[in-house]
RNA sequence: GUGAGUGUAGCUCAGUUGGCAGAGCACCGGGUUGUGGCCUCGGUGGUCGAGGGUUCAAGUCCCUUCACUCACCCCA
């Protein structure tokens, strides 16, 4: 086998696809329900909207992303989007929305890119489905946003845990940052090799660095330095949530690295889907639509992992059940011609058909419907076909009649019903 | 980028000290002239990941390489 798919690109079919239909068919219709309108986004954007917003010294910017150099166009960098939100943002800023309609809902859903190291729910084109509210300055809106993803929990029957932390504004944070600091060049010596570099790049990620954990809970916590107005914020989302019935955790190490993040930030997790056990991540941004050279908008948000959610569902064993089709049985050109016209109607009146080779034999052929899950398999042969009729067997209780063809389509509705 | 594990039939895997490449499942057919699942009999299906080496002889030993998986790293 020469032609393979490429590393970390995944092919979905059967129950893999359907879960993830599963996941996005709900996901859309919880956000419509809190009111958001779906937002349909480029592949590619300019690598300089990454290198603003995501962060110049990112991994994802500097290591991850699929840039090029547009076509006869040398000198316009573009990259395939190795996340949703600056897409989102950047199209918000193009609208003026920021100064025309400043409050603003939008969710968005599709392939993201980053060219990592493939391993059990992270792949180099992930899914993820995100909502995005401007505008919006109040805890209300942060819990709303938990919330809303705790439907999403209920109603897939998902065991998952929220976890809850502030990071503090442009008034705390700085203090914070310079305490944190202070308190890991005093413990350099033992510090792991990975956390010195992120010492000097971004402090707050020692937090949740997992080989330093004895340090990173002794270290000092957002939480313990936020402002008044920050405290008096982040109470009410947990308040709010805890009234929600959300489960729920605060955990003062769930961090951001770049500063226009701020206040809120969650992450919820799932312990069926690997190491990699984030299926929600999210937060307040209210420095970001100001960094894209917008106007000074508050923002927050969240992105779900669909490859993960999908994960999580398939390892609770009841995925879905498809309905299985009905499945037409013909034997001789006359009774496939017939067979071809009796599909067509039934699936008119809504009906899965599957009509199966007028080539095999009939053993193979109910076999075979066996195989596909059908419900019942309509049968026309020679005999019936001369009579006008059709062999109408129930495949779960083997049991079959002669039905008129123009009756066929009302004694399969009838039978439909009681479910 | 780092580390570990695994590569043998479509799938899951066995293969002893180096000695004729196997099983189960799946697929196709017979047992049943037009009736599925269970049973039974048979059949199709192999670059043993690839390349090189040692040997009378390599799936097995050595070297190189590729791929997959998981974890680290990173993580809107």
């Amino acid at each position: 086998m020469t032609l393979t798919r490429l590393r970390g690109f995944q092919d979905l079919y059967g129950a893999h696809a359907a879960a993830f239909s599963r996941v996005e068919e709900c996901t859309r219709r919880i956000a419509a329900r809190y009111a958001f309108g779906e937002i349909r986004l480029p592949l590619l954007e300019h690598v300089e909207l990454y290198r603003r917003s995501t962060g110049e010294t990112s991994d994802v910017v500097e290591k991850q992303m699929y840039a090029f150099a547009d076509r006869d166009e040398a000198e316009t960098m573009i990259a395939l989007r190795p996340e949703g939100t600056p897409s989102v943002v950047r199209a918000y800023i193009e609208a003026g929305l920021d100064r025309s309609d400043p409050e603003q809902r939008f969710y968005y859903t599709g392939p993201m890119f980053r060219r990592e190291r493939p391993q059990k729910g992270r792949y180099r084109q992930f899914y993820q489905f995100g909502v995005e509210v401007f505008g919006r300055a109040d805890a209300a809106t942060d819990a709303e946003l938990l919330i809303m993803i705790d439907d999403l929990r209920r109603e897939l029957a998902l065991e998952l845990m929220t976890e809850v932390n502030s990071l503090g504004c442009g008034e705390c944070r700085p203090a914070y940052r310079a305490r944190l600091l202070e308190y890991g060049r005093a413990h350099l010596g033992e510090l792991c090799k990975d956390c010195h570099a992120r010492l000097e790049r971004n402090p707050l990620r020692i937090l949740d660095c997992k080989i330093d954990v004895k340090l990173a809970e002794g270290a000092p916590k957002a939480l313990d330095h936020l402002c008044a107005a920050c405290r008096k914020h982040f109470d009410t989302v947990v308040d709010l949530i805890a009234k929600a019935g959300v489960p729920h955790v605060v955990n003062p190490r769930i961090v951001r690295g770049l500063d226009y993040y701020t206040r809120t930030a969650f992450e919820v997790t799932s312990s069926a889907v690997g190491a990699q056990s984030a299926v929600v991540a999210g937060g307040r941004y209210d420095g970001l639509v100001e960094a894209l050279g917008g106007a000074s908008v508050p923002g927050t948000g969240f992105a779900i992992g669909v490859d993960r959610m999908a994960l999580a569902l398939e390892a609770t064993g009841k995925a879905t059940s498809a309905e299985g089709p009905i499945a037409i049985i013909t034997m001789g050109d006359d009774a496939m011609r017939r067979g071809i016209e009796l599909a067509h109607e039934l699936r008119s009146r809504g009906l899965n058909v599957a009509l199966l080779s007028p080539e095999r034999g009939l053993k193979a052929l109910l076999k075979r419907a066996d195989k596909i899950g059908a419900s019942h398999a309509v049968i026309i042969g020679p005999d019936e076909l001369a009579r006008g009729g059709a062999q109408l067997r129930d495949l779960a209780q083997s049991q079959q009649r002669e039905v008129r063809l123009e009756d066929i389509a009302a004694a399969l509705s009838a039978s439909a019903k009681p479910d």
